[in-house]
RNA sequence: GGUGCCAUAGCUCAGUUGGUAGAGCAAUGGACUGAAAAUCCAUGUGUCCCUGGUUCAAAUCCAGGUGGCACCA
């Protein structure tokens, strides 16, 4: 059986540089797990592979949409799933990297199928939560769906939305398509975590965001901000100095609150990991422990 | 050397006429099914600078000390 090696981790740890060479040893390639290095638009504050790694090892699903596409989860699942059967066909192991918690777990587990959200429909149904609040919201749920509404997040307007958009646009309750089914995939997953001393990883977080900013991520910021309000630049990196080129801070106050937002982001990330059973976690520098591990598992496999 | 102000959570600071303390930020834990670098929830014990005094009771009042800042010599 084919195998996939998830390499995962907070951000900055160096999830990059230990899947380049997990890639070169095992003669593979790497497909990003990344839900901000879709976009061609961005790449100093995203974080993307250089080119020499690019050129090195042939990467995929890095800044192949537009900051103006729409792209989700699901259609990324098909489109992972479709390029990984066929990458398969000449290559094994594969190596999937990359920090968006979602996307990882939507390739190794899978998503159900809900209908997609008509953009009319959508901008309808968030008009009508902002002209009647978050109250009326939750009743309007409670009303189509009090199933959902039992163990939803009452508190968190984006998944009341959602669940009254599919509900709007299908007339079904979205119960009725969350399943939160497994699905089995036709290769074996291999979870490597990677993780290091909290506050290490805090200055190296610190110290990514100062070369960013050295490298030109204002100007690149600048480039989008007619843009802001795309989701896809609601992100770490891009909001905040979007803040300041409005004028309602300083470049080092932006600058201060990204390496702040980026500790939260690495935070978040390591408590969704931890409760993932199936990750074998090493540090950064355990390179050679990494490949032999690695090497061991996968000949288990046969 | 003199005078005044200040000393409370990792940081910036509140703290009423005395009843052993709480905000913001930082930090930490958690949730998560088509917006996910998004969105949402939760968590505050600290020699109240030190020593002594007054008091049933002191972060609070008094004296002395230590440190910081400002002004005057």
């Amino acid at each position: 059986m084919n195998s996939l090696i998830v390499v995962l981790g907070p951000t900055g740890v160096g999830k990059s540089d230990i899947s380049i060479q997990l890639a070169k040893h095992f003669h593979s390639e790497i497909i990003s797990a990344d839900s901000r290095q879709f976009f061609r638009e961005l790449s100093i504050g995203t974080a993307v592979p250089s080119s020499e790694d690019q050129n090195a090892v042939p990467h995929h699903f890095i800044q192949t949409k537009s900051i103006h596409d729409y792209y989700n989860v699901s259609e990324y699942e098909t489109d992972a799933l479709q390029l990984i059967d066929q990458l398969f066909q000449q290559i094994n192991p594969l190596i999937l990297t990359g920090g968006s918690m979602l996307y990882v777990d939507t390739v190794c587990k899978g998503i159900d199928d809900i209908p997609t959200v008509h953009q009319l429909v959508r901008d309808d149904v968030i008009n009508w939560y902002e002209k009647n609040g978050l109250d009326a919201l939750r009743q309007r749920l409670l009303a189509i769906d009090p199933e959902y509404y039992s163990i939803v997040d009452l508190n968190n307007p984006k998944r009341l939305l959602h669940a009254v958009e599919i509900h709007q646009m299908t007339g079904k309750p979205f119960t009725s398509f969350r399943k939160n089914t497994i699905k089995e995939r036709p290769f074996r997953i291999l979870k490597i975590g990677i993780n290091q001393d909290r506050k290490v990883l805090y200055e190296r977080i610190n110290q990514r965001v100062d070369r960013m900013v050295e490298a030109g991520l204002v100007a690149e910021a600048e480039s989008v901000y007619p843009h802001r309000k795309l989701n896809s630049l609601n992100t770490v990196g891009y909001k905040e100095l979007f803040s300041y080129l409005d004028g309602d801070c300083s470049l080092e106050e932006a600058v201060d609150l990204i390496k702040r937002n980026s500790r939260k982001y690495a935070r978040k990330q390591l408590t969704w990991f931890r409760r993932d059973q199936d990750i074998t976690w090493f540090e950064p520098d355990q390179i050679q422990e990494i490949i032999n591990y690695t090497e061991q598992k996968l000949k288990e496999n046969v």
